[in-house]
DNA sequence: AATAAGTTTCAAGCTAACTTGAGAGTCAAG
DNA sequence: CTTGACTCTCAAGTTAGCTTGAAACTTATT
């Protein structure tokens, strides 16, 4: 299959693709007679492996680390990242919780009108 | 104070200071006749007061959008912005809380030794 | 003076993950 | 044989939040 119909049962874009192979996601794919781009249902699948490593918050560098030069997959390697990629998310949770705290005791600092200018100490004229 | 003490008092470097007064979150400031800039304390504590608002999450857009023209900080639009990133805050948490489902279900699957390539279809030989 | 440290402006660079555009070649249908 | 839909490559643009560099000026110290 060439690239437009490998984008349709993907949903990425044409360009993502061509994208994905210069990042050297994708092993370089045979060619038509014409220079096209021709797919097996191996990229496909290789694609669907992308976009969910995609989802679980990889990025495309460590991606790239999780396949070998002949397009396996690196077991230990990907046990590694998915390791430091929960500390990641660990980490991104404790964020937003402390987040979360101060938004909603800001947010109680603003409904309170007893309270009139909360943490803003300019005065109007400078 | 000029701009090397007002960056040393708040932890910003000169030219994020410099560059936040490009980005309007400052408003410009009275210079000595040699044409450096001369800060009061009022400077220090916007500065404060936009640590802390990134602290929370806002972008610096949306930090400018907090002050109106005079510098006054503008109660009724922080609330506002304030409810809005708590429900970013929300959506990133469940979005976390997925990702950290899957990655730990991941582990299991690469930590189970019976089986050898969990997702990985593509074949040595291309 | 001379030197060092601090300041000025303006332009350009950085990261991530793509997208957009230009200009050209290819392929199938009518 | 021409129109329209694809495809190609290569370069440059996008967003956010800064940083870095160049070239020039000021201020303080020796």
């Amino acid at each position: 299959m060439k690239i437009g119909e490998l984008a349709r049962k993907t949903g990425l874009t044409p360009s993502t693709i061509r994208f994905y192979e210069e990042q050297g996601l994708l092993s370089p794919v045979s060619r038509t007679a014409a220079g096209y781009r021709e797919y097996s249902n191996y990229a496909m699948e290789r694609l669907h492996v992308i976009q969910v490593s995609k989802r679980l918050g990889f990025s495309l560098d460590v991606i790239r680390g999780m396949f070998g030069a002949n397009g396996q997959c690196l077991k230990t390697e990907i046990l590694e990242r998915t390791e430091t990629r929960l500390r990641e998310v660990e980490e991104q949770q404790e964020t937003l919780a402390s987040q979360q705290r101060e938004l909603l005791a800001l947010r109680a600092i603003l409904l309170d009108e007893s309270i009139s200018r909360p943490f803003c100490a300019e005065p109007a004229v400078n």
